[in-house]
DNA sequence: AATAATCCTTCCAACCATTGGAAGGTCAAG
DNA sequence: CTTGACCTTCCAATGGTTGGAAGGATTATT
């Protein structure tokens, strides 16, 4: 089958499947006499697991891991937890930073008036940390 | 003052400073008859203002509407506000991605056995959507 | 069989923010 | 005057993805 057909069926572009290929992250594919891609089932398969993991949030470096752990039957479960244990720990330090700023920021956007004077904490707060959120008055 | 100085009042490196003048996020610097860059406490404040902005996850366009509205005198706070809760809102939803992904990963993780045996629910769960974590059993 | 519409190929570039390095000029202290 | 720390510009790479151009292959419709 060719790129086009694998890539509505995996929700993966062809430009990234064949960027897939180029780093490795995937064999190369076979080709017909024209010079065209050709996929088969098991590509499919491979290319929906790499979608999959991409939805976990993965990175390409992770899921060469991962499929080095799916590939190899006799893998032991341990390896894949902590390979996940990782990955949800690089996820959650990403939450936690993400969720510091949107908290300053709702609490710099709940002290600002938002009206047409141009008196705002959050500007003050750029301006000069030393106005912490919580110190003043 | 040199770069290098400003670099390390700012905590912004001289190799950024150099980018953010060069897209335009800066003004050039003043130039000493050496060539090189000089900046005045006027500069590190506007430094300070954008390291401070990264620090909240700004982009680099919000930060340049950032300043433009510091620098208005007459700026109505209901600008600065509106600004914040867009990029809230933007923050938010990268929180509840990664924190489904992190939900998911970690409900998958914690069926997982993690010994020597190759049966694993994360492996699963990436070759067949169909293993949803919350229908079997 | 000719033609048009899709598809495929490779290559090159851009996005965003940041870092690294190379080659060469400048400044301060010894 | 040399040494070392600094500065300059330029070019490249990161990661994941998208875009386009130029040209060949495969279909579908005349």
């Amino acid at each position: 089958m060719n790129i086009g057909t694998a890539a509505r069926l995996t929700g993966i572009s062809a430009k990234m499947i064949r960027y897939y290929e180029e780093i490795g992250l995937i064999p190369p594919a076979d080709r017909r006499d024209s010079g065209y891609r050709d996929y088969s089932d098991a590509n499919i398969h491979e290319l929906r697991f790499i979608g999959r993991a991409r939805d976990l949030g993965f990175s390409v470096a992770e899921i060469s891991e991962l499929l080095g752990l799916w590939r190899d039957r006799g893998r032991k479960s341990a390896d894949v937890k902590a390979m996940a244990a990782g990955h949800i720990g690089k996820l959650q330090a990403k939450i936690d930073a993400l969720q510091a700023m949107a908290d300053t920021l709702r609490d710099l956007a709940s002290r600002c008036a938002g009206d047409d004077r141009p008196e705002c904490p959050i500007i003050a707060k750029l301006n000069d940390p030393s106005d912490h959120p919580a110190s003043s008055r």
